[in-house]
DNA sequence: ACCATTATTTAACTTTTGGTCAATAAGCCC
DNA sequence: GGGCTTATTGACCAAAAGTTAAATAATGGT
């Protein structure tokens, strides 16, 4: 009886071998393998940084460091590509369409914006790759913080607008868009002593605790909009 | 004529060669070049992360890497060094006295306190390091943590309640807890973008809008505590 | 069942980098 | 000015880590 790799329960999963047995040399698809890599590079720079060394990643993978370089001709090459997947593809537009949807009031628009996108951007991947890359170069956390400031910025100073019943179209004030800074710096902290500093947060109690947490700055935040900038 | 390095404009700064000329090798006090190799590296890592290659640091201070062994027995020493010179000498007693002043009202001392906390502590080298340690192993920023958490934290809670003139002594709920972390969080974020994002936050027209910045969001993190905590 | 393709590995090379040590010479004291 | 102390350097080592090349062996097609 022949084992081929297929015919065993981890259909096309790594092989990741415990130590013993069947160190049959798998071959896999390049777009498979290439896929494997790349989702592998993530969670691995994610968590060792972009110094992590390629040959601990690969040996996480089951697979040779020389592997690698088959696929990527270079660690930076590597790297660049975690960067185009992390960030490109977590980006979803419907932000964009919630935000100027009419059937809903500014609360609730930016409560379900800001609890979605703690939901898909405030991750461990995602946010421990955006401070890395700031701390080295800018590139991504500028691309990253440009997308947020051409197409959600000006939508949520409008929607806080809106909830203030001030009816101005004027470009946002220094003092708007920073108040509006201090929400989103007060929703991101969440994501920072959670995956920057490995804080738990939230008791295992009540498992919504973060939407309430979300809710609760949110309200905050046009509450004192109301006050700052009415009148 | 001799030109010795006494002699010339910088009396006691590195000697930093631009490529030319006087290749004098410079003997400073052991002191001296000690309080110069730490300032150097704290900038030096601050700025590279804790994998900055020491040979690149001796470069920038003038000096042989070798001669850093001289001084530090190995670069975890240094780097711990750097560790204590950041964290421990900038935390100030002070906060507390302030925060417990009973001549000033809790508006008061949360605007000058965090006023005071953002100059000294929400810094180019302390942030990033800082940060630097959150990604890697938490032992700084658990540190540095906890000493908010115990000293400062119940405090800024106490002040909050005084502001709703709550009278309890009650152990502070989740709920005021994270409705303060939103408040922390807010002007933390300044220092992200300003140290990791590396943008550029104000304009060079208003010299104190940062101060103004941080008012606001204390105001509002009140007022809001007053209608989430009040009743 | 065999062949061609190419995914994968083995083994090497190179550069980087923390760390050591004997030799050198700057500054101080007499 | 001569000599002692020790700050400073240049040369070197070894391990770590990125990169390459040739050899090996799955797999798919015929």
């Amino acid at each position: 009886m022949r084992f081929t790799q297929d015919s065993v329960s981890a259909p096309n999963k790594a092989i990741q071998i415990a130590g013993n047995a069947t160190p049959v040399r798998r071959r896999m698809s390049t777009a498979d393998r290439r896929r494997q890599i790349i989702d592998g590079a993530i969670q691995f720079f994610a968590k060792h940084g972009l110094d992590g060394q390629l040959r601990n990643l690969t040996k996480e993978l089951g697979i040779t460091h020389a592997l690698l370089y088959h696929y990527f001709p270079t660690k930076d090459a590597l790297i660049k590509q975690v960067y185009e997947e992390v960030f490109e593809s977590r980006w979803k537009p419907e932000w964009e369409t919630l935000l100027d949807n009419n059937k809903l009031s500014p609360e609730e628009k930016l409560n379900a914006f800001y609890i979605d996108y703690s939901g898909t951007v405030l991750t461990h991947d995602l946010v421990r790759i955006l401070i890395f890359s700031g701390l080295s170069d800018h590139t991504i956390s500028d691309r990253f913080f440009e997308m947020l400031r051409s197409r959600l910025i000006p939508r949520l100073i409008r929607e806080t607008r809106k909830y203030c019943q001030r009816s101005t179209r004027a470009k946002p004030s220094h003092r708007e868009l920073e108040h509006l800074m201090g929400l989103h710096g007060g929703i991101f902290y969440i994501a920072i002593r959670r995956w920057i500093y490995g804080q738990a947060i939230y008791d295992a109690s009540s498992p919504n605790t973060e939407q309430e947490v979300i809710r609760d700055r949110v309200d905050s935040y046009l509450l004192a909009a109301k006050t700052l900038f009415t009148n």
